[in-house]
DNA sequence: TTTATATATGAATAGTTCTTCAGATGGGCG
DNA sequence: CGCCCATCTGAAGAACTATTCATATATAAA
C-alpha cells in the first residue's frame, strides 16, 4: 500500500493523461479521430463523414491541434488533417477492438451498415 | 472515404466509448483506478493514497460503480473496491506505459520519489 | 443503549465544456 | 478588382461535471 503510493505517477503526468482521455471523451471528436486513422482528410470531408457542422468540426480540430493530436497541411483553401499522436492512435485501436469485440458478443445491438 | 463511413462504429458504441474515456479524464479518478490496478483497497486507504477527501472519493467510486468499472465488497463497516473492467485495465496499462516511456525520454520532468 | 467510525448521499455552488451563430480571414477565379 | 468558397474564430447560452458541506446509514465497540 505504501508501494502503491510510490508507483503513482507524478501529478503533472496524471493531469496530462487525464487531458488526453478528456480529448477522447466526446463522440464527435472520436468520429473525427477514427476517420483520421485511415489517413489524412480535409475539413469538409471530416464534417460529412462525422455528421457534424463544419464549424463544430473546426472547433474540435483546433482543440486537437492545440494538443498536438493532429496536424494540419494547407493546400490552397483546403486544410488536410492527419493523426499525429502514436499514443492516441493506440488508444483508439484498443477502443475500436473493444467495441468490435463486444459487437461479437452482443450482435443484437446492430452495427453501422 | 466511403469506406471510412462504413467502418465508423454505431452511434451507441461511440457514446459508450466516449463515456469510458470521460471516466478516465479526471486526475482524481485516475489515481483511484491506478491504485486499484494492484488489487482491492478500502475507501479510506484510497482517500489517503489519492490525496482526496473521503467524500470526493466516495462520489468518484459511486460513478465508477455505476459504470461497472469497479465493484465493492463490504466487510464490516469498511468497503473494499476492486477494478473489474478488463478494458479499462488495458487503457490504464497503456497510459501508464506511455507516461513511463515519456519519462524515459524527458527525465528532467522528475518523478514521484 | 450510547457513542464512535466508515462510508454513502443530497443539495448547492462553482467551474468547465459543447454548440451555435455571426462574422472574419484568405486563397482562387471570373 | 470583386466575388465565392473553405476554413477559422469569438462570443453567448445551455448543458454538464466537480467539489464541498451537511447529514444519513450502518456497523462495531464501550
Amino acid at each position: 500500500m505504501a508501494s502503491v503510493r510510490e508507483r503513482m505517477p507524478a501529478a503533472q503526468d496524471l493531469t496530462d493523461t487525464a487531458e488526453v482521455f478528456g480529448l477522447l471523451a466526446d463522440p464527435g471528436r472520436l468520429r473525427l479521430l477514427l476517420a483520421l486513422l485511415e489517413g489524412e482528410m480535409c475539413v469538409c470531408d471530416l464534417a460529412a463523414v462525422s455528421g457534424q457542422s463544419e464549424s463544430a468540426v473546426s472547433h474540435a480540430l483546433r482543440l486537437l491541434r492545440a494538443h498536438r493530436i493532429v496536424t494540419a497541411r494547407r493546400a490552397g483553401r483546403m486544410a488536410f488533417y492527419r493523426l499525429e499522436d502514436a499514443h492516441v492512435r493506440m488508444l483508439l485501436d484498443l477502443a475500436l477492438a473493444h467495441t468490435e469485440h463486444t459487437q461479437a458478443i452482443h450482435p443484437e445491438r446492430g452495427g453501422t451498415r
